[in-house]
DNA sequence: TCCCTATTTTAGGCAAGACTAATTTGTTTC
DNA sequence: GAAACAAATTAGTCTTGCCTAAAATAGGGA
């Protein structure tokens, strides 16, 4: 249980941030099995074991052998503050850079290692204190609170739901280039419509790129079909209706 | 003479960036030896012999043992984009996003390694393609021309002496703190002017922090005392007179 | 020319982080 | 309860980049 004590300003290294902020996203109550965060990572199972070890001797981690890791205390601080960075960054670099959605992750995932305190202080200021990321995705407070994810699919809903989109999967850049076009971007409200409503044109051609589309009407907008595939990258807050 | 051909994809490490920087700083015509370079990236001689063999291999850099190390063509490249990432991020950190002079060289330092070159070309043209830092160091192109650089510096004036302040030492934040208070930025013109003009009070404040002052008037200001240690960072261009 | 000294290189080590191959463990199934 | 299988760990390697200590070398001065 040698449990290092280090210096409090010393920089961890990119891998070890990326560890924790996978872990941190795989973990829900319980212990993140190697392979999971092997997968995650995209690296061997046996790396993760030698690293894991070392993140746990340094206290970042708790690690139970054959079973997985679970952050502690002091590993969920520096997951957040890696996410938080991530996600001003992403904001940053589509408000201000105009990077497009393809390049947005990419830059984020490498410069969120980098960046001072102070940066990330002047980002949040200078975007006027946001809590959300592009995506939708809650950006972590510097104390490290987080805000409600939906958790339902727009590709879920029934006829005549009415929801706001909460975020996106971020998984595709092309897919969110798609969701632009049609509107649906976080905070949006949109209503689940009668197929009917929906030119055959529109019908055809959507139909042919996703299979089984649901009809959505965006606020402000004519309704519009949106593929099953598209509609389950969608997550929403349904309205109390 | 292995000389590896690799992706031309592959990222160089920091590490690997900052030793070309450093040969590039050093290397006036002569192969830089072990030594200073060692001096200049504050590591043992004996790291610098290791890693200078490796970029040797790689064709970054000619090697001669004994004598030193000069930059190949492609690894010249490689300084002078890195030299632009740092300047170009120095100036937006410094324009936009505030950074202190403290802050400027640490963070850019940093970022110069991991920013993307569509990065790069969006600070460049939010910048309204800049060609100087901060300090007034010449940003190179994209093509790898560099500017002229001024060699005079300010404490070898004489009265009467106009100039055009050129670059600024980076050594010391503070001193860029005091300079900028002064006016003596780059693009300032200035006279050297007689002792006399100067106030007694301003001398003697003066003169207690940096000894041995020479007077000096900025365009549009009053005449005031510039200690020698201060005036001796400051590089200038002379005005034909 | 020979020696002295500063510089450079070699030798040997270490930590981080990755890999593959071989072994161990846990779990499930008959 | 034993066999079978998947997951995890161990063992052994590799590269990068740094270190110290010891040996080699180059070049100037007597």
């Amino acid at each position: 249980m040698a449990q290092t004590i280090q210096e409090p300003s010393a920089r961890l290294s990119p891998s070890t941030e990326d560890y924790l902020k996978a872990i941190y996203k795989l973990e829900e109550g319980d212990p993140v099995p190697t392979k999971a965060l092997a997968g995650e990572l995209e690296i061997a199972a046996a790396s993760v074991t030698g690293m894991t070890k070392r993140l746990a001797e340094r206290g970042l981690i708790e690690r139970e052998p054959y079973k997985g890791a679970t952050l502690t205390d002091a590993g969920t601080k520096v997951a957040l503050e890696v996410i938080r960075h991530h996600r001003l960054l992403e904001l940053y670099l589509k408000e201000e850079i105009g990077h497009s959605w393809e390049e947005l992750h990419e830059e984020a995932e490498r410069l969120e290692h980098h960046i001072s305190e102070a940066f990330e202080d002047r980002l949040d200021e200078l975007l006027d204190h946001p809590t959300r990321d592009p995506h939708g995705h809650p950006i972590p407070t510097r104390s490290g609170e987080v805000e409600e994810t939906a958790t339902q699919r727009l590709a879920d809903l029934e006829d005549g739901d009415r929801a706001v989109v909460g975020h996106l999967s971020d998984k595709n850049p092309a897919l969110l280039e798609h969701l632009e076009e049609c509107g649906l971007m976080p905070g949006a409200s949109l209503e689940v419509t009668e197929a009917q409503e929906v030119t055959e044109a529109q019908e055809v051609a959507e139909a042919q790129a996703f299979e089984e589309p649901i009809a959505v009407r965006v606020e402000g907008g004519e309704p519009q079909l949106v593929g099953r595939v598209v509609a389950r990258s969608v997550f929403v807050f349904l309205a109390a209706s």
